[in-house]
DNA sequence: GGTGACTGCCC
DNA sequence: ATTCTGC
DNA sequence: GCAGAATGGGCAGTCACC
């Protein structure tokens, strides 16, 4: 630790020297970088190619204007390109709106007011598109019907990591899909999965477990270096992605024989390997795994940084879940027209878009999506991938509020309603009665397990939960009335103090057991908050008017006290209505309100998309209402990914006057501008010091301490949403709980306080007065004193 | 059998 | 979770 | 406004190690 301190300010001129190339590649480029590197790539390429002789079947007719007029002439000039694409520089809008090849003959359509994202104008695609056709880049190549080389993921990884531009990046992930489709259909899957980074669905729950320690051992052990070595460079380049890649291809080039090339089979094959690693030795079974990936990785190229950067979940490229949907509808789409020697119109490839993002939002399983795309099309992947209970689908989310007048302004003459938000965890239930005779649709889902009934839960994140709440799962019979034989239930689980009836606070619930659950033993009890209904009895609600599923709802379930209720509801749009009742949920121990459309086509239940139509409520969202600290800043950690050369998030304190004493209350990481990020590192630079002072109170040991440490001089004002009992956080330690100090949920910085020194910092005493006040209200001891200021 | 480091997943 | 940012 | 990527506290589970 001394080290790293050392280096970081010993010499702090030549270190962002050289950091500076290593944050230049983690920053945007610039237009010209990127045109210069496209260029790069595809000389390379050609320079391939040709050593690999025809293959020019292979090459994607798409980047030409025409299959046969393939200007496989290196020269990408773009006048060579411009008679066929300039023909509609800007005018010609939307027609080559989403439409990644459309320059030849979209149907000109009149629909033009009715496209969606009209953020992203027609004529910007339209450039996009000209720039990346006229530069009629290519990409990877390999062998019809071999496996996909690993390489050729990774090329079109860093094409788009290496630009801003949204619309490039899809067109990137596109273009690299469908060269899949062409050449090597059956892994489709396979790519896929790794451009999202995931092993399999999410409620298969596989874990790698992989963290940032096993493989940097693994990284030092492939490598041969020490892992202090590793770690430092770490610090210095900010992505562990990087260090693996400049490791490699430094590292003495002793074994002649050139590894195997890597295939996405093989790269995906060892995650899995690793993932099922368990029991005595698993850390060195994983780690050994990971160094013979590394070691077949090529020195050159970025092999082993995208498979670092997978095992460390964390891609960096700018490019998740969501585009890829996108990229993968029209990638589908594309390919079959090609069969037909035509290209997508427009429309076409927007009903694709459509199509995938809601048959992915109602079953988010590739592994049932792709194959049926390849089997039925794209244009019948409804009738074979339907919602079905036992498949979580993408919950609704909601957007914060910043004031109730938002609220009021967003919903203006909109019959909306106002919903407790509880404080617990989401949970999607999913029950189909043993004795079911709803014949359910024969989708591409196993439905098995439907003939033998079916009770589920979900988290918000599709883990599937069922062996979490085997006592919830065992009562779902006693919530339905007669005829209900099949549900989906949106709702909260909160814990539940059986004695006073009444809601446990989050921490509490968190602490239930995870596995092995035996209903007699379960110590947290949990009423569940049902407040959204998306399936009955065999049909999908998701389409119906919130008004319409929460009738159905209502009518379909019985609340058993303690166990199983409606959230409450109110549908008053009067603002001092909906202000009474956020009063009234936070007494009740709620974090505050959801406000949900009730009527109308924007009240249906669109999962993960156009969630603007759910807004929440949080005290501490509202300016100027909600608990606010102003705290030390006593150390900090170098940042990661974008915040390379920065302090990426830093340790907070507060003041013990008694003592004298600055003890740490949490870190903090968010509500930083880019440009205040640099600001505090400049300022507190020079206020690093050598180790802790002696008057800091922190935990012990080498996991919790920061990167560096400063002299106490700035003060920053802090907002947060609660304040918790913390097993690693000082504050007010002795004033509330013997062993135990305080700490913040959610902490976001406000702004500096220059106007305050740091004995003017909050103090210890306030802490604890702040957290037994917040007691008081939530834990019901009415009467204390609950008056809020709004 | 206990402890601490690490990981994944809740928020 | 919260927040910021480029498109 | 979307989509993505920075970052927070804190819990149970797993494994290494004593």
């Amino acid at each position: 630790m001394a080290s790293i301190e050392e280096e970081a300010k010993s010499e702090p001129e030549s270190e962002s020297e050289a950091l500076k190339p290593a944050k230049r590649r983690r920053r945007p480029p610039k237009a010209a970088e990127v045109a210069e590197d496209m260029q790069k790539v595809k000389i390379s390429e050609k320079e391939t190619k040709n050593t690999k002789a025809k293959k020019k079947e292979n090459e994607n007719p798409d980047l030409e204007e025409k299959p046969k007029k393939s200007k496989s002439s290196p020269k990408k000039s773009p006048k060579k390109v411009s008679p066929v694409v300039k023909a509609e520089p800007i005018e010609e809008k939307k027609n080559d709106d989403e439409a990644p090849v459309s320059d030849s003959e979209s149907p000109s359509s009149s629909e033009e007011s009715s496209l969606k994202k009209p953020a992203i104008t027609a004529a910007a695609r339209k450039q996009v598109q000209a720039k990346l056709v006229s530069g009629g880049h290519s990409y990877p190549d390999w062998p019809t019907g071999s496996p996909v080389p690993y390489a050729a993921l990774c090329k079109s990884f860093s094409l788009i990591e290496n630009t801003t531009k949204r619309l490039e990046k899809l067109q990137h992930t596109s273009l690299l899909l469908r060269q899949v489709l062409r050449l090597t259909p059956n892994e489709l899957l396979l790519v896929v999965h790794l451009m999202c980074n995931k092993l399999a669905a999410d409620f298969e729950g596989i874990e790698l477990g992989i963290g940032e320690s096993l493989l940097i051992k693994a990284i030092a052990e492939s490598c041969g270096r020490a892992i202090d070595k590793i770690k430092s460079d770490h610090n210095q380049i900010g992505d562990l992605g990087v260090v693996a890649q400049q490791s490699r291809s430094n590292q003495s080039t002793l074994m002649f024989h050139k590894p195997k090339q890597l295939t996405v089979a093989r790269v995906h094959d060892t995650f899995l390997k690793i993932a099922i690693t368990s029991g005595g030795g698993a850390q060195n079974g994983k780690v050994s795994l990971i160094k013979q990936l590394l070691a077949s990785a090529a020195k050159e190229g970025d092999e082993a940084k995208y498979i670092v950067r997978a095992l460390e979940g964390k891609m960096r490229l700018g490019l998740a879940e969501r585009t890829i949907e996108v990229a993968l509808s029209q990638a589908v789409v594309t390919w079959e027209q090609e069969k037909s020697d035509k290209k997508p119109s427009l429309a076409q490839l927007q009903e694709a878009e459509e199509i995938l993002k809601g048959v992915y939002s109602e079953l988010p399983s590739f592994e049932v999506i792709i194959p049926a795309l390849i089997e039925h099309g794209i244009y019948n992947l409804r009738q074979y991938c339907r919602m079905q209970p036992g498949v979580p689908l993408k919950p609704m989310l909601a957007k914060p509020t910043k004031a109730i007048t938002e609220v009021l302004d967003k919903f203006e003459n909109k019959t909306f309603t106002c919903e407790y938000k509880y404080d617990g965890e989401r949970s999607q239930i999913h029950f189909v009665s043993k004795t079911s005779k709803i014949d359910y649709p024969k989708t591409a889902v196993d439905t098995n397990k439907i003939d033998k009934g079916v009770a589920k839960i979900f988290s918000r994140n599709s883990e599937d939960l069922s062996k979490k709440y085997p006592d919830i799962l065992g009562v779902l019979d006693s919530w339905i009335k007669p005829g209900v034989e099949s549900f989906i239930l949106d709702c909260e689980t909160v814990g539940w103090d059986k004695e006073e009836k009444k809601v446990l606070p989050f921490q509490q619930l968190m602490t239930r057991k995870k596995k092995d659950v035996i209903v007699e033993d379960v110590k947290v009890k949990v009423c569940v908050f049902a407040f959204d209904l998306l399936f009955l009895n065999g049909k999908p609600l998701v389409k119906e008017t919130l008004q319409e599923r929460r009738r159905l709802m209502y009518e379909s379930f019985n609340e058993i006290e303690g166990q199983f209720s409606f959230a409450k509801a109110m549908d008053g749009n009067e603002l001092e209505q909906i202000q009474s009742f956020l009063d009234e949920s936070i007494k009740d121990s709620c974090e505050g309100l959801m406000v949900k459309m009730l009527l109308g086509s924007e009240s249906s239940y669109e999962p993960s998309v156009r969630s603007i139509n759910w807004l929440k409520i949080k005290k501490d969202y509202l300016a100027g209402v909600g608990d606010s600290l102003d705290l030390v800043v006593v150390g900090a950690y170098f940042g990661r990914g974008k915040r390379t050369s920065v302090y990426g998030a830093f340790l907070l304190a507060c003041y013990n006057s008694s003592k004298q004493t600055y003890e740490t209350i949490c870190n903090i990481g968010t509500g930083f501008s880019e440009q205040v990020l640099e600001e505090h590192y400049k300022a507190l630079s020079e206020h690093v010091i050598d180790r802790p002072k002696p008057y800091y109170s922190h935990s012990t040991g080498n996991t919790h301490a920061p990167d560096v440490w400063f002299e106490p001089k700035m003060v920053w004002e802090v907002k947060t949403a609660d304040m918790t009992l913390s097993p690693k956080y000082r504050a007010a330690e002795g004033l509330v709980d013997s062993n135990k100090g305080i700490s913040l949920r959610f902490p976001r910085f406000l702004r500096i306080r220059d106007d305050k020194g740091p004995e003017q910092a909050t103090n210890a005493r306030q802490v604890a007065e702040m957290y037994r006040k917040q007691e008081s209200v939530g834990g019901g001891k009415k009467g204390v004193d609950d008056d809020f200021e709004y």
